[in-house]
DNA sequence: CACGCTTACTCGTATAGACGAGTGGGCAAG
DNA sequence: CTTGCCCACTCGTCTATACGAGTAAGCGTG
């Protein structure tokens, strides 16, 4: 036998509302989550619990669960119950990142950075090879038809975070150190302008949007957690735009930040 | 009598596979989607025709739906039918939209870029307040308990696309035209500078997540559409906080692009 | 003590049926 | 022709039931 809701915990049904009655358990869920009655990684009670308190069918109380999945705030774990989502934490990405002074020795700024903050980083499925461009790349490189892609996953703690791709010109690129799995110290802006492209400004486009089936497996999301989708194009001083890195990051997991200028 | 679906649209089920049959249903029709099959606003077969089809529970073809809507990928209305959903226009956000040359005589930066664009903009909502300063805004403003808030509600083409708000220091705008609904040319910016106030730069905070109940009704937010969070503070030439912006955006709406320097 | 089984509890998947409510076309009455 | 009603079709909500499968704790056996 399950112990019994607590009473006040959570409230009635309106029968008289025309809210719908798995609409209104969602809310009453809700409220009781923002109201700090259960707290991050806390069990809500079951759906047989909920059965129970509220006298309605289980899909009814499912139907409210998928709700709140469906905003992010509870997560499912099968044969365990349905659990308050912990905020995981956010790793904060500032606009001078790639700044010169910045430039590691060896280590790559991922892993600096997480060390810094003590958690645990690991950059894992590298691949790096030459492969045609799609369009939207191509157009950003400037009509290039093959370039050389680095993907790489990137990992905090064990949960994977952002998986990105840079994007290279084969005719920079080929041969070089950039083409080899690990492009030594300072990473591919190191090279770049060891390479004489003397790097001028980058470019960054950000959308936000639900994730696809294949990201949702490679960054491990659970539902209800959007991506942040970054699109970087570096420019050198001649103004030719020498790589773009596609990069698709837990929204859970990041929070950019950019410093303008007022001009 | 519904025509029956185009035979080869949508293949068959696969009793031996161990992913459910309502995820198999799912991934048909996102396969479909995906390769153009049906195009933005095309009605999907309905439930009863797929019902049909496949030879399964209406409760599952429902279930297929409602992963399809988590993605974002589709939206049901009620009495017509569930419709591959449109990509609406996007409005690009540069990173240098509040530089001295954009401020406008009169109009808004929204309005201008909108009219621009070929769109109808509209802003409502507009209300202008004292009040409590949230313990965030209070920290980024440098500890003010009480601010002025302006709030409004941005519109193109008669969809809600961002909600915003501005809190200012009630020792710099109490009793100026910022405190006015209408702030008058070039803005509120234009306003602190006038005060004495010169701009020096901005910081911006940028979030995805998806919407709290109340964002999905002021945006009208289909399911399966993020939120942009961004916020942004504005310095002056002193170093100090004058104004904290809290924007929340409608993520299929916007693609926020910035320009950094190599430095 | 250690191992493996049982059992109770959890969520996952699927069925079948019922009624409600929004939409739009067709048809009949005026 | 126009108006208004009806009806067919659509998705929305809810019930009741069944079986499957993951989890964890207890218990008995070796």
């Amino acid at each position: 036998m399950s112990p019994s809701l607590p009473s006040g915990l959570l409230g009635d049904l309106d029968p008289t509302s025309d809210r719908a009655v798995f609409r209104q358990i969602a809310d009453q869920l809700r409220e009781a989550i923002d109201r700090g009655r259960f707290h991050e990684g806390d069990k809500l009670p079951s759906e047989a619990d909920l059965v129970e308190h509220y006298g309605v069918s289980r899909m009814t109380v499912r139907n409210s669960f998928s709700i709140l999945q469906g905003e992010g705030l509870v997560h499912a774990e099968h044969g365990k119950g349905v659990f308050v989502r912990p905020r995981p934490p956010v790793r904060r990405l500032a606009s001078d990142r790639f700044a010169r002074r910045h430039r590691e020795q060896g280590k790559s700024a991922f892993i600096v950075e997480a060390d810094a903050a003590g958690s645990h980083p690991q950059v894992d499925s590298l691949e790096v090879k030459e492969e045609k461009a799609s369009p939207d790349v191509s157009a950003r490189l400037g009509s290039v038809r093959r370039v050389l892609a680095r993907r790489r996953r990137y990992l905090l703690d064990g949960r994977p975070v952002e998986f990105a791709t840079s994007f290279l010109p084969l005719d920079i690129a080929r041969g070089t150190q950039i083409a080899e799995p690990n492009p030594g110290p300072g990473g591919i802006y190191a090279r770049l302008e060891e390479l004489g492209h003397r790097l001028d400004h980058f470019e960054e486009e950000i959308r936000a949007r639900m994730p696809s089936p294949a990201e949702v497996k490679t960054l491990r999301l659970a539902s209800g957690v959007p991506v942040i989708h970054l699109i970087r194009t570096a420019f050198d001083t001649e103004g030719r735009a020498v790589e773009v890195c596609d990069t698709v990051m837990a929204a859970d997991a990041y929070v950019l930040s950019y410093q303008l200028p007022a001009t």
